[in-house]
DNA sequence: ATGTATTCTTAACCATTACTTAATATTGCA
DNA sequence: TGCAATATTAAGTAATGGTTAAGAATACAT
């Protein structure tokens, strides 16, 4: 992909910095949008569809962090990426307080050079597994009896391809990411859930049961008290 | 171990979270370095060899995961313990960090309170039972007739492997972090059970018990008036 | 949008294992 | 020997995980 086909919506109430940041990235071929609040950036971001958006935190009325929340709720939106930013290393331990799902912060004085990388390098990585041009990605990974597919989420066991909802196969893959380890159950939330969002005692073992079911009972041992590990 | 014993290495192109980071992991006691990118990031850990690493996921030239890559290649690091910092714990490049083999997976925003309990239990795993802490390169622990592997929660004996229940096991890790010497009632309580939690006195004698039926009746010796010990 | 299918989470209940205690036997030392 | 400390065994209790199904949330297709 080139850089051309991508959008970037910028959001940020200083019109000096907002300037600086549009003449810059659009000199690399970006497509840019501007917005100088939070409303307003919400509104272009729905017409406008853009593949990034950078928001400043500190902005009157509508923050960036509040806005971020916003924009997450919006179903064509929830997927976009977000980077925060911060003026200045107070600002990270302000923002350090709230649930806010950035997927990059980004401080402020900005070197042209270190913002284009950063942008460039959050765009690749959220196409890895999308194009497949990436080898980490595209790696198949034998493991005992099984094969796993991070590309296509599918594990192959035998002759069959099964293709595992979300949360089984990336749990499949943190047990099996060092077989024979224990790994225990706040390692399985802080690894497969994010150690924001809290779920009930039997959300873990439901979904070892559904790997048992599909894959064989052997394969993933309970360590009482302690938690699960992958054996082969 | 005391918290200034361990040295950790923040690797981040973010200036101000490396601040915000080492900041507070400083303010614990820990040894502390920084540096802002892989390459130097594994020039300082070649160096400082450093017990746990924080490595940012995303980061321009070689992002985390290619640094995690290389650290595992090297001979002396390959054992050291890396947590991954990631923007967004839905983000796939979480799952692609799976294949990296890193130990924990932080996400950002961080709470420094969070932070420094993540990096004790981390610390206080693999730890576990050894009180010589340069003993990084193996989990594996070998004394007398048996070895114990605490990542697996395996004691192997001769040729047959026994998974114990916690209490045992935890008992028979006090019991043999110090092999001859004697351990009091009162200290196998603190030790195993904490110092609040009261239980009668032959709850001891019954796990002792089940330990000397798993593992011979020589290795754990009684001394009648005071408590027991570790014999090889 | 709307309905439909899938996936995720929760709750209720069950089963198993681990842990503790109580009762009785045995040991080893003053 | 006698007695307190520990061993042993079995039984009771608590903790933990397993199972199932129903409900909520999500994604998908029409």
């Amino acid at each position: 992909m080139e850089n051309s086909d991508y959008k970037i919506l910028l959001v940020d109430d200083e019109p000096d910095i907002l300037e600086f940041l549009s003449y810059n990235i659009k000199k690399e071929g970006f497509q840019v949008e501007t917005a100088s609040n939070g409303v307003e950036g919400i509104e272009v971001a729905k017409k406008f569809l853009p593949h990034l958006i950078i928001l400043d935190v500190m902005m009157p009325e509508m923050d960036g962090i509040e806005t971020c929340d916003k924009l997450r709720e919006m179903p064509e939106l929830s997927d976009v990426l977000i980077a925060f930013l911060t003026a200045r290393s107070e600002d990270y331990s302000q923002i350090a307080g709230f649930d806010a799902g950035a997927d990059d912060y980004i401080s402020k004085p900005i070197k042209p050079k270190v913002l284009i990388s950063r942008l460039k390098a959050m765009l690749k990585r959220a196409n890895r597994g999308i194009d497949n041009g990436d080898d980490r990605t595209s790696s198949i990974k034998k493991i005992g009896p099984i094969a796993i597919d991070k590309e296509r989420y599918l594990v192959i066991k035998g002759e069959e391809e099964l293709s595992l909802p979300r949360k089984e196969f990336e749990l499949l893959l943190l047990l099996s990411s060092r077989p024979q380890r224990v790994f225990t159950r706040e390692e399985i939330y802080n690894g497969v859930w994010g150690e924001n969002i809290i779920v009930g005692d039997r959300t873990i073992d439901v979904h070892i049961r559904k790997l048992r079911e599909k894959l064989g009972d052997d394969l993933i041992k309970t360590i009482k008290g302690v938690g699960y590990k992958f054996v082969d």
